[in-house]
DNA sequence: TGTACATCAGTGAACGCGCGTTCACTGATGTAC
DNA sequence: TGTACATCAGTGAACGCGCGTTCACTGATGTAC
């Protein structure tokens, strides 16, 4: 369940305490809370409802070894939207520099994007539990981050010729749209059980049509629309 | 804050004490727990981390006064899924059967909408914050009744000559598409400050917009795409 | 209409439990000389 | 290389608190005759 890399920190976690008998190494504690974190929220669905001592619990240390580490839960659940923006941020930036064709550009996108969600499925979840159930400061944190990639997105299309006509505040409202249809879509794709790969090929193929059909609609608008 | 015919309710029930002597009036308890747990959603922002002595106490209860009338919290957010939708559901069979002319069948919907969602912010809260970060029994009742109206708007969907040509699973995924965007334009307004009216209209001209342009790649939808 | 009784909604004391946070502690690791 | 010391991460006991739930209760309301 967790990624590859993260998998690989744990690793490197037992291979050090047998190294300096039985205490983990510098900084591994704070991983493994994370990580804690994030499998309970999974679990539990929710977290903000969950409690330090849970998150502890899970991560096999005392409850008050947090405080190492962490101000408090909140605290901890701003880094993990931290984490899972710089992630996906850093997968923008591959499908943006990959220079695909245009006919395939949707296609292509979206898959890679799907890909990155399953792969990190626990950060995602996180995400999206907490955009909208979450404590005020996790919620703005995460909105002032779809902010910033709706901005990058409006930008990336005003560099398409054909799109040349539309305004700015349109194209904002464009890429707008993109983006609350690429996060419903990854909401629902979250839900399929991951065990049933028909369901999940059956959810990515949805959202591409319905991104095929708001670029059939993009390119029809016309700004005094 | 709350809804006028809730006040209507409040008013009854201060009357009702008077008259019996500081006793509620029968079923009266059962609606100031359901308000009770509606206002704190929107002061906490999280129904499934409100806790049952919260709520009474809102309520001005004992909190074993809760068990006359809920098994449990899930209960009773069941209960508020259960009111939300039957409110939501009366006002599309409302606007369904206005038949207005095509040309303004958008703009009339969504502003007809968002009015009602501004009418009913606090049960449109509780909903939007239990869809993903709810308990398992709340977020698939939500997710049910989301399913059934998505279905009901493919309906109607196909009653538009000028979509003849389109396939039934393809009529579902575009009304997907705009039950998606419905539900986050719906989001979107309940985060705008309910005292900045400004704020209100833009959030309902983006959303009018992206519907429109929806239609504009609806209509240019052909299913072999 | 008046009386006796059943029903019902809300009360208040009590329980054991997990919570967040404090504090002084331990002992391994890193640094200076 | 060896020794002395500071730093640091994790420990474990303790606190007061709000939690969900149980139980026996009260007294007003509704019903039967």
């Amino acid at each position: 369940m967790l990624s590859n890399e993260f998998e690989g920190l744990r690793m490197a976690t037992s291979t050090r305490q047998k190294r300096s008998g039985g205490r983990p190494g510098r900084g591994q504690t704070r991983r493994s809370l994370l990580d804690a974190a994030l499998e309970l929220v999974e679990e539990k669905g929710n977290f903000s409802s969950l409690s330090l001592r849970e998150v502890t619990k899970r991560a096999g240390v005392v409850p008050t070894a947090f405080y190492r580490h962490f101000q408090d839960m909140d605290a901890m659940g701003l880094t993990l939207v931290d984490e899972s923006f710089s992630r996906l941020r850093q997968m923008m930036r591959e499908i943006r520099h990959q220079g695909m064709p245009t006919e395939q550009i949707i296609r292509s996108s979206v898959e890679t994007y799907f890909g990155y969600v399953t792969e990190h499925a626990l950060h995602f979840q996180f995400v999206s539990r907490e955009l909208f159930g979450g404590a005020q400061p996790i919620r703005n944190a995460i909105r002032q981050e779809i902010r910033l990639f709706t901005s990058e997105l409006a930008t990336d299309l005003s560099r398409f010729p054909m799109l040349n006509h539309i305004g700015s505040e349109d194209l904002q409202m464009i890429a707008g749209l993109m983006v609350n249809n690429m996060i419903a879509g990854t909401q629902q794709m979250l839900e399929v059980p991951a065990d049933a790969p028909e369901e999940q090929r059956q959810a990515l193929a949805t959202t591409e049509k319905q991104m095929r059909l708001i670029v059939l609609g993009m390119v029809q608008w016309r700004s005094h629309q």
